[in-house]
DNA sequence: CAGCTGACTGTTT
DNA sequence: GAAACAGCCAGCT
């Protein structure tokens, strides 16, 4: 039984819209809450129907920090645009002090 | 019904 | 140290 699968968007929505303000988190971090670390590009999946559940998937980076998403959003740099405005620093698609900034529900939940 | 794609990550060369 | 390859799961065509 794996009631994940069934959920797993419902999850990822939900662990998207508990990202504190001024913080960030990498989609194997979501993907490892969830219990299914393997499936980190399920969360960048998932996030697709993102629009519409009020999930800041703008705070949700690859590992590196890389806005890697946000060829997804409307213009090129509004994902950038939307970090800095919540004091995140980010440089070139690039989050700066991302270790800092970095959230991990595991660890704050 | 079967195969492909994808907003990633970790390991190896 | 940096770059390249493979693995993984679930939704979509």
């Amino acid at each position: 039984m794996k009631p994940e699968t069934l959920n797993f968007f419902e999850k990822v929505y939900q662990v998207a819209k508990q990202i504190p303000y001024g913080r960030v988190t990498s989609y194997g971090a979501i993907a490892k809450y969830l219990g299914a670390a393997k499936s980190a590009r399920m969360v960048g999946y998932a996030m697709n129907g993102s629009v519409g559940k009020d999930v800041p998937a703008h705070r949700v980076v690859n590992r590196k920090g890389l806005l890697t998403g946000k060829h997804h959003f409307e213009g090129t740099n509004l994902m950038q645009q939307l970090l800095e405005s919540e004091g995140v620093k980010v440089k070139d698609n690039q989050i700066q002090d991302f270790n800092t900034v970095f959230w991990e529900p595991s660890k704050e939940l």
